[in-house]
DNA sequence: TTAGGGTTAG
């Protein structure tokens, strides 16, 4: 009679290759419980190979606290595998703190460190915060044993130096790599590039690059994303698909993010129906880059179906949607959606509250606001930041409470920034608290902490009690300062085409038509009986140059150029880089009017949408 | 073993 493989187990204790196999096709704990017990029933739980898989499955299903009392007390001679392996599973579950801890108590004991062990630790280095780690200490201790110019311990060193933003000594590192075309050193050097800034640079290694991969292509594309270059982000996903990589979640995440910095809304929805049609993984991080591209795009309904679609919806889901109807003004809703988060049993976060604050702020619910503000820490346990403390200044600002606000920013832990004491001034000048105004205005002088805005606000001060003079001192006092007003841009997407304009702009190839169409408008606007709100102009010019000035801001020339451009009683999308001005806003509204068009504008704060001679902002803004 | 993602006051 023959003996099969079952017979032999129960005759003499099983080989630890037959549980190492055991251990490698297990999925589950519950399975890799019952093998262990049968490990230990075998008297094989030192056994090196088997103490090993059993740390290494432990790890890989979750179980760190399991594999690490398997590692620090059940192994009498951990290897530097063991060691390695548990660093290794640290870092990937973000205990970067933890992975080091290991990595020191490893010192500690006779085994010395190989290229996975610093590949590993280098890693959990690049994720620390800011400042001077242990990253320089590693390098020199991987010089000491010859393992830097490993390619997985120098690719790792080059994320420790670019998460320092240390382009110089990446780029050493880089240039003494054996292969120059090595696509993973490759990569993190474009990373390192584009994280400090430097994108033609990376985007020079990234042309010569032989081949490149996802993740090579995400590097470069999101590069543009997080600097500003949105254009470009979207420029160079086209490429992408003209290439033969094909794109993933992480690519369409940036790209999207790209389109919401835009608003274009054409972009965003040819990206949305690219995921639908292309398979692409459908995850809450999808999603939620979706609710915040349509969101910023003007699109809350879009945004709101997206939402119902993610199937496992998380905080962060959540903070993007209350965002989005807080920027549109849809205040109600937005802390109607934070009562829902809470009943679903979900912990809100920082970024929850100033989503909340600021839909409370943007429709002046004073006691909604006050209320959550106090629920942050003594019902929530998060203490409140700067950002909070900026929602709240502005609410009881905007409402007439000068003084309640000027109260919260003295009781505030922290510092007041130049963008805090900015809402304060906007609510000094709002409310005609000129003293108060004035006070702060020069205090910010002085200590030169002030930037462009304080000098607007301040001149707008004076400009609202007629004085001239005071108006005209302060303008000079900002030239003399050489500080600048960053220029106002206003843009607007047609056929999948972003059109910009500046103030007075004459580069558009429609310029003509363009301006003949503002002299139409002006026409028009005349007879509605409009009066140009030419106190606002800061320079001192004569009316007639004033209300020239006015009449050419950037957002009334993309809002001819899309009258020009689009279909009769289709909606115009405007973004703007600025706040709306009060004279545009105004005559924004009687154009909605006479040309029977729906308006959108995104401003540097929110949405207004103009319907029929109103804005929803309800002029508070 | 390697590189990369979503929400944040004015």
């Amino acid at each position: 009679m023959s003996a099969g493989p079952s017979h032999l187990a129960v005759a003499h204790p099983p080989p630890p290759a037959h549980f190492s196999s055991l251990i490698d096709g297990c999925a589950t704990s519950r399975r890799l419980l019952e093998i262990h017990a049968a490990v230990l029933r075998s008297g094989l739980q030192a056994h090196p190979v088997v103490n090993f898989k059993l740390q290494r499955r432990y790890s890989s299903l979750g179980h760190l606290d399991r594999s690490l009392s398997l590692l620090l007390h059940l192994t009498p001679n951990p290897s530097v595998f063991s060691f390695s392996s548990a660093i290794h599973a640290h870092v990937l579950h973000g205990l970067h703190l933890s992975a080091l801890r290991l990595y020191v108590q490893m010192l500690s004991s006779p085994i010395t460190p190989n290229a996975f062990t610093f590949s590993s630790a280098l890693r959990a280095c690049a994720h620390l915060p800011p400042g001077p780690g242990p990253g320089l200490a590693l390098h020199s201790q991987a010089l000491r044993l010859g393992l830097a110019s490993d390619p997985y311990v120098a690719t790792a060193l080059i994320d420790v130096y670019a998460s320092s933003g240390d382009v110089i000594s990446a780029r050493t590192l880089f240039d003494r790599l054996p292969d120059e075309n090595n696509l993973v050193s490759s990569t993190a050097m474009i990373t390192c590039y584009a994280k400090a800034g430097e994108l033609r640079h990376a985007r020079q290694l990234f042309d010569r690059m032989p081949h490149r991969d996802c993740v090579c292509w995400n590097a470069m594309i999101d590069g543009y994303t997080q600097h500003g270059k949105p254009t470009e982000a979207v420029e160079l996903f086209r490429k992408m698909l003209r290439s033969s990589v094909k794109p993933n979640e992480v690519t369409v995440i940036s790209v999207l993010s790209a389109c919401a910095q835009m608003g274009a809304l054409e972009s965003g929805k040819w990206v949305h129906s690219y995921i639908k049609n292309n398979k692409i993984w459908f995850n809450a991080q999808v999603g939620t880059a979706l609710i915040d591209m349509y969101c910023k795009s003007g699109s809350l309904e879009d945004a709101c179906q997206v939402f119902e679609e993610i199937k496992d919806k998380d905080v962060v889901a959540w903070n993007s949607l209350i965002t989005g109807h807080a920027m549109h003004g849809r205040s109600r809703e937005a802390l109607e959606l934070f009562s829902q988060l809470c009943d679903e049993g979900l912990q809100p976060t920082d970024v929850t509250f100033v989503g909340v604050l600021n839909a409370c702020s943007h429709a002046g619910l004073v006691s909604e606001g006050r209320a959550l503000f106090q629920s942050m820490e003594h019902v929530h346990n998060i203490e409140p930041k700067i950002e909070h403390y900026g929602c709240m200044v502005d609410l009881l600002g905007r409402a007439g409470l000068v003084e309640e606000a000027h109260d919260l920013m003295q009781s505030m832990r922290v510092e007041p920034d130049t963008v805090l004491w900015g809402s304060f001034l906007a609510a000094c000048r709002l409310h005609k608290k000129i003293n108060l105004g004035e006070k702060v205005a020069n205090f910010l002088l002085s200590n030169g902490t002030a930037n462009s805005g304080t000098y607007i606000l301040l001149s707008n001060i004076y400009a609202t009690l007629g004085n001239w003079e005071e108006v005209a001192r302060v303008r000079t006092l900002m030239k003399q300062s050489g500080v600048q007003k960053e220029p106002g841009c206003s843009s607007i997407e047609v056929n999948n085409m972003i059109h910009e304009f500046i103030v007075g702009d004459l580069r558009h190839p429609k310029s003509r038509e363009i301006y003949a169409m503002l002299d139409e408008l002006k026409r028009l606007l005349k007879a509605q009986g409009y009066v140009p709100r030419t106190e606002l102009v800061l320079h001192d010019l004569e009316e007639p140059e004033k209300e020239r000035a006015l009449g050419v801001h950037s957002e009334k020339l993309a809002i001819a150029f899309g009258l020009i451009s689009t279909e009769p009683g289709t909606t115009i999308k405007i973004i703007k880089n600025l706040r709306v001005c009060v004279d545009c806003h105004e005559v924004t509204k009687l154009i909605s009017r006479i040309m029977g068009r729906k308006i959108v504008v995104r401003d540097r704060n929110r949405f207004h949408h103009f319907i029929d001679g109103s804005c929803s902002c309800g002029d508070f803004w």
